[in-house]
DNA sequence: AGAGGCAATTTTTTT
DNA sequence: AATTGCCTCT
């Protein structure tokens, strides 16, 4: 953080195009000049313009929120494609799917009035840094096949729930206590070793305590049940693809050759192997050109929890000597009074460099910052506001322009409050979308099928094997299953490999063999015996996932539960899994072939073309347009992938989405999201709800002053999505848990200005912990008095009061009331004291159990 | 072998 | 409130 403060004088925000003392690199691209020449260049800013222009050599651009950053990254690609750099020389990383989607379809929305339009943009590489490092290990992990600890090209990702599993398993295996050895901490230290690039050999070597020897262990065999399982964890795909560069010349040389430039989005917010890796591309040492630019905001910096190395933007002119610096501070998003309420928060912000967010706009409300009763209230705030606003009235009376649903949106600090939301929303109608792209993915039935697709791939793959071997039942039990283990392991086979050996296997049953076998031939014949699929294996990958759902009888497993428990829940799993057919078939039409790194032509074949085509109109091959190449030698790269390909394309997309990735802008639809996913994008009607201590900031913020400023960070970035109106809502009580508890509104309340947001507390707090006005409010926890029981011991004093008071006669078969759900019929009993629960089968809202401790019910009749 | 009951735990954010 | 894991019963 040192060179922080250093840095600030020289690069100050909005005044004018600063830069560092170095002069540009060589040859300044030669552009139209006057910005009205160039469509390209039209309606910028000097600093955008400069940013757009300065294509050759590192630049650092400094985008502060709002500031028209996409609109720079995507101008200054068409920019290098107008300049005749053909388009598979170009990349792009951002940081979500949906990002790269957003950038490609606005890159060729500026190429559009070319009669070319259709071809120049074509093998633009724009991806997020985890997509394109699963491609480049596809196409590439042959090369170091047989070194220690390698994968094959064919390697399966786990995601978080596949690593638990594999952790749990060797923690078990180690015999640890899961209770002090919980997976997913040491998951996460295991993570933030891998993002520093060290091994577990490097972990072990630098281990000194007990603790951090026991986590040296755990990673040790982690690693081993990954290889063993050809599979990868998300910050391997970073973590194997630097070592792939740097220990195969002939990966290196290739993936330098063909990009020469490169563009990072949201670089605040890369760790350390990212940069490594980002600098393999560039390939610094090569004497190549390093045509490298960076854009980010370390005011926007949200993800240092995973990793996030602010020193990657702030040593980037170190980094690269006679990097360009640009300062873009101009903010043409939000109005003034939700600018000045962001500019003002931050700078509470001690670790950051100087900077003023500015605006030339005028007029627009002041925010407002709402108290309310509890979270039940706070929900019906936030919809009267929004109806409001959609009827074209705003908070403070004013009349405006009506907004659509799809205008508005509501941020959080962590998913369980947005339940809440989400209820007040569809009672009222409304209609919302919520971005957890990822929740679909973790559905027991998709996850299952996900598993026979991984198995198809990947036979390897020892977690997803375990999930379906027995999944519909083939008589496979635990016995059985344990000796295949021992098996296997003591041959050092894979499990699937014992599979095949069923027969012999002592302890094996005739039964539980007879079923292994099947499900090995099942295999076989989806994949073409690893022979492999693509040449004895045709047709779809719609047909192939089709296929499969019925051969292995998960369909009609959950038909047949469907059918015997009439519950609506497990007639929706039946649904899902078709559901998954038609993404297949919605991936198989929309993938590109030519846009994937991973499968598309080499950089050879790539050259060839051009070479060809230079020779055929006898030019210099570096003056040909890449617009120039006749048409079929695009299409003749565009035959179809071989289905093995395509299902790993398609598990990698399904193993890589992102929660942020499901936002859909047309959705005509009010959307609800985390901050962290909020991150990138605007609206013009914002809510903010939970302002309160310990939820934002978080609860765990409390321990350092770094962790404080990213929670101020994220209240920042939320603030900064707001186009025109804004909301910020606290409550005084809230339920979480199931106990309900005094909250203390959010420090960051206090740190907006003054006079810069309208204040409403609508809390109707009656006792003496009522603060007199805004100013004299508690500082701290220890300003209020507060039951300093623990909470085990309030849970049992409430279990003692209460439950007993409504549940008087209740029993099978009684009528009750809810005063949500509304009335219904006691279907089952169960637990005792706290525990003590009812099934109900309520007359609309279907069957729930719930809490009588805490549930609010009553007997009727 | 598998379903279902019951108790204990839950401490963010996500590629 | 919701999830997970262990235990028991069929």
């Amino acid at each position: 953080m040192q060179s922080l403060s250093a840095r600030v004088e020289r690069t100050t925000y909005g005044v004018g195009v600063s830069m560092t003392s170095n002069p540009p690199t060589t040859n300044a691209p030669s552009i139209p000049v006057s910005p009205e020449d160039d469509p390209l260049l039209r309606g910028l800013t000097d600093q955008q313009r400069v940013a757009v222009t300065t294509t050759e050599g590192p630049v650092l651009v400094l985008a502060a929120a709002g500031s028209g950053k996409t609109r720079v990254i995507t101008r200054r690609v068409a920019m290098l494609l107008q300049m005749g750099i053909p388009a598979w020389q170009i990349m792009a990383l951002t940081f979500t799917n949906k990002a790269s989607g957003e950038m490609r379809e606005r890159v060729s929305a500026l190429l559009r009035h070319r009669p070319d339009a259709d071809r120049v943009g074509r093998g633009l590489t724009i991806s997020t840094f985890h997509a394109l490092c699963a491609r480049l290990l596809r196409r590439y992990a042959g090369l170091l096949e047989g070194q220690p600890s390698w994968i094959k090209p064919d390697y399966t990702i786990y995601d978080m729930s596949d690593q638990n599993a594999l952790l749990k398993k060797i923690i078990k295996d180690l015999e640890l206590a899961s209770s002090n050895w919980a997976p997913r901490a040491v998951g996460s230290a295991i993570s933030a070793a891998k993002n520093d690039l060290k091994d577990a050999r490097a972990y072990a070597a630098e281990a000194s305590d007990f603790y951090e020897k026991t986590i040296a262990r755990i990673y040790d065999k982690y690693e081993a049940g990954l290889r063993a399982a050809n599979a990868v964890d998300f910050d391997d795909l970073l973590l194997l693809t630097v070592r792939l560069l740097r220990e195969s010349d002939e990966a290196r040389e290739e993936v330098q050759q063909r990009w020469r430039y490169l563009m990072i989005d949201e670089y605040q917010d890369t760790n350390h192997v990212q940069f490594v890796l980002s600098t393999l591309i560039v390939g610094t040492d090569e004497g190549k050109p390093t045509n490298v630019c960076a854009v980010g905001d370390p005011d926007q910096s949200i993800y240092g929890w995973r990793g996030a190395d602010i020193s990657n933007i702030m040593d980037f002119e170190r980094t690269y000597p006679g990097a360009v610096t640009v300062p873009l501070g101009q903010n043409f998003r939000s109005t003034a009074p939700i600018l000045h309420c962001a500019d003002t928060l931050i700078r509470n912000n001690q670790q950051r460099p100087h900077k003023d967010l500015f605006t030339t706009a005028e007029g627009g409300e002041l925010p407002l910052v709402v108290h309310c009763r509890d979270e039940r209230h706070e929900a019906s705030v936030v919809l009267e506001y929004f109806r409001g606003l959609r009827e074209g009235t705003t908070a403070h009376g004013t009349d405006i322009e009506e907004l659509a649903w799809k205008d508005m949106a509501v941020f959080y600090r962590n998913n369980a409050l947005s339940r809440v939301v989400e209820d007040e929303l569809r009672n009222a109608g409304v209609p919302y979308v919520i971005a957890r792209g990822t929740a679909f993915y973790q559905r027991e039935e998709v996850k299952d099928l996900i598993a026979y697709l991984r198995v198809t791939a990947n036979p390897a793959d020892e977690v997803s094997l375990q999930r379906v071997i027995n999944k519909p039942s083939r008589k496979v039990g635990k016995t059985s299953l344990t000796r295949l283990e021992m098996y296997a392991s003591s041959r050092g086979i894979t499990l699937f490999e014992a599979l095949r050996d069923a027969h012999e296997i002592e302890g094996v049953s005739k039964m539980a063999a007879g079923g292994m076998t099947r499900f090995v031939s099942m295999i076989d014949e989806w994949n073409g015996a690893g022979s492999f699929m693509g040449t004895s294996v045709s047709g779809s990958l719609a047909q192939l996932v089709e296929r499969i759902l019925e051969d292995s009888g998960l369909e009609k497993h959950y038909v047949t539960m469907a059918a015997k428990s009439q519950r609506e829940d497990d007639e929706s799993k039946v649904d899902n899994l078709r559901e998954m057919v038609s993404s297949a078939a919605d991936f198989e039409e929309e993938f590109d072939l030519d846009n994937d790194p991973g499968m598309g032509p080499s950089v050879d074949e790539l050259r060839a073309q051009r070479e060809a085509l230079a020779r055929a109109l006898d030019l210099d091959p570096d003056d040909i347009d890449d617009a120039d190449l006749p048409a079929a030698a695009s299409q003749e790269t565009k035959k179809d992938p071989p289905l093995l390909g395509l299902l790993r394309a398609y598990l990698e997309r399904v193993s890589l989405v992102a929660d942020a990735d499901q936002v859909d802008p047309q959705s005509g639809a009010v959307t609800l999201m985390t901050l962290h996913a909020a991150k990138g994008l605007e609206f013009p009607a914002v809510a903010m709800v939970g302002l309160e201590e310990g939820l934002l900031p978080s609860m765990r913020s409390f321990e350092s002053a770094e962790n404080q400023e990213e929670e101020r960070r994220l209240a920042f970035v939320g603030i900064t999505r707001a186009m025109d109106h804004l909301m910020i809502t606290s409550a005084r009580y809230r339920t979480m848990r199931g106990l309900r508890e005094r909250t203390i509104p959010s420090s960051f309340l206090k740190e907006l200005p003054e006079d810069g947001v309208l204040v409403s507390d609508q809390a109707g707090d009656d006792d003496l912990m009522r603060p007199r006005n805004r100013r004299e409010e508690p500082e701290a926890w220890d300003d209020y008095e507060f039951d300093q029981r623990d909470p085990a011991e309030r849970r049992a004093k409430r279990s003692q009061g209460e439950p007993s008071k409504h549940a008087d006669g209740l029993e099978v078969g009684v009528s009750v009331r809810h005063p949500q759900f509304g009335t219904g019929t006691v279907a089952a009993l169960s637990g005792y004291g706290v525990n003590r629960r009812a099934r109900i089968d309520f007359d609309d809202a279907g069957a729930k159990t719930l809490i009588l401790a805490y549930a609010r019910l009553e007997v009727v009749g």
